[in-house]
RNA sequence: GGGGGCAUAGCUCAGCCGGCAGAGCAGCGCCCUUUUAAGGCGAAGGUCGGAGGUUCGAGUCCUCCUGCCCUCACCA
């Protein structure tokens, strides 16, 4: 796009900001001046982390960011620029500098009134270091990169506006380096992860993200159409059916970094979308998956964080092992003064139930399994510390799970527990066909029952497992649950970068528009 | 979905018992060659989220609406 469309009509139907159109007029008198607002590149030779380390007396330096600071004097100017990581001091003197075609009083001029914070500008000279020691760029030439039209956030309390940090993610970032350090934990976390599943062998795939059946988990998927085949179809759940099927094609480990959508209630600790990672083992069961499971956590927050030593709500999490490994079932005799063995019929359990945790929804329509949970989340897990295993769950919860050899009443299966919270769910897989039809219609008649939470079958998965598959163990986690573990943080919208917002129009609660209305005078026509 | 809270200049925030709409930063005009949120002087900048109501008078009190945060329920 040609710079000087950027003069052309202003359809912008937000309230007038006196800032906004002085910076539009500066485009104009920059572009008289010869000086292109946007222009296409700049040969940078350093980034600004890399200038910093570079020996005070270096030489010829072509260093590019946003700028973000200004401190005027008569004939020297300080300034800051920033990149991604870094922001660095440039110094300009009126007699010394150049830009464009223009040197000195004229390039200094245009530094002082038509460069703004918040443009990105390229600058080239030498380092020297300031009286009170800072090393700095001595500016012979600078470049405007690109023009901004609106002001930075404050520069010293930064953005704190919650919504405008969701909504406006970009300024939270351009403003807080706390946010910049809270993303650049997200990246580590996934690197490390991949490596550690790397070096064990594991391949990562990519399944479908758009299904024709959700399945995997205990959820209600957002629907959508498919209009060329005429169906309905749902964005997934999870990806555990797929990842099982590339076991039964012979994948012996495999793993993804699975966007998942479950549309359910929006709260701190739920996402509509969120990512999971899941990875599956052919020939492990949950015993070989808790082993790795103890080595992988501590080395991918060590590498993520220096230490395997999590500060979490004011407490120390430490997850390096042996992590101590707890039954379900001792958990809630434990914790809660209530073992399942107690509660042989299902009237006595729902009894137990609403006497303990009267506020919950649903108690009548709950089967065995479900009951058992809703003590477990309310009077054992927030007990939980950890770094812990929480192994044998009650089958009914685990419709995908091995049933034990050693109880058919429970499930080869652990979760990992940290800061009163589940962190992986993990189990040997059923990989018994007949057995897993059998858990699916038990599932249909939970939902048949009113239980909503009930597994919806998937007969494409059933065939497949029909062919064959391995003993296999699998492994899943909630990325954002996990980073938000790792950074201390309550709100998991914290680590991810464009969270689900309502739309809100700029105006401020005003009516949208019609196209072509533009709701305010056009701006001369450019061109 | 229930309950509680918040919404004032581009940003960060004051605004008392209902009585002229405020500050800092940013921006604009001046002064200033070593600053670190630079400093000094000056002039601007507002649909107080929106719509009603009470009142002589509403940013302030009441009702409704919108958005966000917290919390409970549901869910990972």
């Amino acid at each position: 796009m040609a710079d000087r469309s950027e003069s052309g009509p202003d359809t912008d139907r937000r309230p007038i900001n006196e800032q906004r159109r002085r910076r539009i007029e500066k485009i104009a008198e920059l572009q008289a001046l010869g000086i292109a607002p946007y222009p296409d590149r700049f040969p940078r030779t350093h980034t600004l982390a890399e200038a910093a380390a570079l020996p005070e007396d270096a030489r010829g330096l072509a260093l590019a960011g946003r700028l973000i600071l200004r401190r005027r004097f008569g004939k020297l100017t300080f300034g800051h620029i920033q990149d991604h990581d870094k922001a660095f001091q440039i110094a300009l003197e009126r007699d010394k500098v150049a830009t464009g075609s223009l040197a000195g009083k004229e390039a200094y001029a245009v530094f002082q009134q038509l460069v703004d914070l918040g443009d990105f500008i390229g600058c080239e000279g030498d380092l020297m270091r300031t009286k009170t020691g800072e090393l700095t760029l001595a500016v012979q030439r600078f470049t405007l990169l690109a023009k901004s039209l609106r002001p930075l956030p404050e520069k010293w309390h930064g953005l704190r506006d919650l919504e405008l940090c969701y909504r406006q993610r970009y300024l939270d970032l351009i403003m807080n380096a706390e946010t910049r350090a809270r993303f650049a934990l997200r990246r580590r976390v996934i690197a490390a992860f991949r490596e550690g599943l790397d070096r064990e062998g594991f391949v990562e795939v990519t399944t479908p993200t758009l299904v024709p059946t959700a399945s995997g988990a205990l959820a209600t998927p957002f629907v959508t159409r498919h209009e060329a085949l005429d169906m309905p179809a749902y964005l997934r759940i999870a990806p555990e059916t797929y990842l099982k099927r590339l076991i039964v094609a012979g994948y012996d480990k495999v793993y993804e970094f699975a966007q998942s959508f479950r549309n359910e209630g929006m709260d701190p600790s739920h996402l509509q979308e969120f990512m999971l990672l899941e990875y599956y083992c052919a020939f492990w069961n949950y015993e070989d998956n808790m082993r790795f499971t103890e080595r992988l956590l501590p080395a991918v927050i060590t590498a993520a964080t220096g230490s395997p030593v999590v500060k979490f709500q004011g407490r120390e999490i430490d997850f390096t092992p042996p992590w101590p490994r707890i039954a379900f079932r001792d958990a809630l005799a434990r914790y809660a003064g209530a073992a399942p063995e107690d509660f042989p019929t299902l009237a006595a359990l729902r009894a137990e139930v609403k006497k303990r945790v009267p506020e919950a929804a649903g108690i009548e329509h709950m089967g065995r399994g479900n009951l058992l949970d809703q003590l477990y989340k309310k009077c054992v897990r927030p007990q939980l510390a950890g770094p812990l295993f929480l192994v044998g769950h009650p089958i009914e919860l685990s419709p995908l799970a091995r049933r034990s050899d050693a109880d058919a009443s429970l499930t080869d299966r652990f979760q990992v527990l940290a800061g009163g919270r589940e962190i992986v769910n993990a189990y040997s897989e059923l990989v018994a066909p007949l057995e897993q039809r059998e858990r699916f219609e038990e599932q249909m008649a939970l939902r048949r029952a009113g239980d909503a939470e009930a597994m919806a079958a998937e007969d494409d998965y059933l065939l497949c497992m029909e062919y064959g598959m391995p003993p296999t163990s699998g492994w899943g986690l909630g990325l954002e649950r996990f980073l938000c573990l790792l950074a201390d943080r309550e709100n998991l919208r914290d680590v991810v970068f464009f969270p689900f917002m309502r739309p809100q129009s700029e105006a401020g609660g005003a009516a949208e528009a019609a196209p072509g209305d533009t709701g305010a005078a056009p701006a001369p026509q450019g061109v």
